[in-house]
DNA sequence: GCTTTTCTTATGTCTATCCATATAGAACAC
DNA sequence: GTGTTCTATATGGATAGACATAAGAAAAGC
């Protein structure tokens, strides 16, 4: 008989709480004591009831106590990975293809959503990323040449900005949303759908240190779903 | 001077990475060198690691070593509140609104969402959560009444199916979708929208143990977005 | 009764020291 | 050259003990 793990103790304390032992809202036992039940030191089951909470199981507090949640599972979490491996993980054949590239000084909305107090110079890139024959996802890239002059320079006619910027640029701050839109007339037409079909769009800011770096919409070919399990 | 935590050590680190004195794909020292180095034990250094790497910043292999992420912040995480408190806290005044109530055998496409090798009876509920005087959300929740029987007797006129459930069932495995749907003739009435318009929807099966629990479709109103920021 | 202070206690965190385990890379065999 | 085995090593995990800190509860003061 070996050690107890803090995973040991982690299913454990998950199958008390789904089968009912431990009702919602219900306190377990202190540290100490699950610690002596168990057999083990109180850091073991430390880590094991840190991590349930991290997840959104159970709710600490100093001096109260653990108890279960009222209301678990509060949140989910998402992969959001490069289209490009998003692509090849569905077994396709990735292609990139650069639709529109232009200079031009940041439009009032883009300021708003990047936060800018005056207008700067912006790149504004339009992208086609296809699975196999069809279009995956149009991405309009927006980057703030003021705080990425190297953007300028480099080119995006074979490699998509996104993995550019990855590679290449740190931000420390993120905003993501996601959202549905009516296909416009230009969205119909590189993503082979119908003017008005309802699709699926992701929306991405970067900041690095409060400068803002770049702005991206990411709109999804009809029918996609972001989905997620645990 | 007291001493080193292992928030300002995950903090350094960041710094370091967001700052470019460690590159993506940068090996970082071994956690005993940075022990030494932070003046800390290091099991100091090794939670702050450790929970980088859970973060998406580092990536981490034993005998090889730690290093920065070569896509760094892979994954984001969305609260997924309770519709109530969601409206609540727009401070919005909250109303709730059965709309339909019936039982019947579950369909082949609900079936196979819920993974049910033969045909169970189901509940089937739809209800609209409303934020002040505008409707906000469409509920389509299917409740498996093999699993959850109780769910015939219960009251859904006043309190929605997802506070009952979630007060009375629990669950282990859960599977969460988003995307974009268009507005049917139904949507477009119970949400006061027109009909085709981009809606965003999510989706939630839950499963004990491999039993399937239930599904439910949440249609938003239009213009609906889930953000989120780090 | 009501507020403020003190005490107590459960979780939060750090230390120092083990042993476990995966694995890169060297040494070896074929 | 090409596998195979061995070994050194970085991270993974456990323990016992200590102190820090938030916050509930009780005691004290008004």
């Amino acid at each position: 008989m070996g050690q107890i793990s803090y995973r040991q103790i982690k299913e454990d304390v998950r199958n008390k709480v789904v089968r009912g032992v431990w009702g919602l809202g219900a306190e377990l036992p202190k540290e100490e004591d699950m610690a002596a039940d168990y057999g083990c030191a109180r850091a073991t089951v430390n880590r094991a009831l840190r991590e349930l909470a991290e997840e959104g199981l159970l709710e600490r507090k100093r001096k109260s106590g653990t108890r279960v949640r009222h209301a678990p599972v509060r949140q989910a979490r998402f992969d959001i990975p490069l289209v490009r491996r998003e692509i090849e993980s569905l077994g396709e054949r990735y292609t990139y293809r650069l639709l529109e590239r232009v200079e031009l000084d940041a439009p009032a909305w883009l300021c708003a959503r990047m936060r800018l107090v005056e207008p700067a110079p912006v790149l504004h890139l339009r992208c086609l990323h296809i699975a196999g024959d069809a279009p995956y996802q149009v991405e309009d890239r927006w980057i703030n040449l003021t705080t990425i002059s190297a953007a300028r320079e480099a080119d995006f006619t074979t490699q998509g900005p996104n993995e550019w910027l990855i590679a290449a640029i740190p931000f420390s701050d993120v905003e993501i949303g996601f959202s549905a839109t009516a296909a416009d007339a230009d969205l119909a037409r590189d993503l082979g759908c119908a003017p008005g079909d309802p699709l699926f769009q992701g929306e991405r800011s970067t900041w690095l240190n409060g400068a803002p770096m770049t702005y991206v919409r990411m709109v999804f070919r009809r029918g996609h779903k972001m989905t997620t399990r645990y």
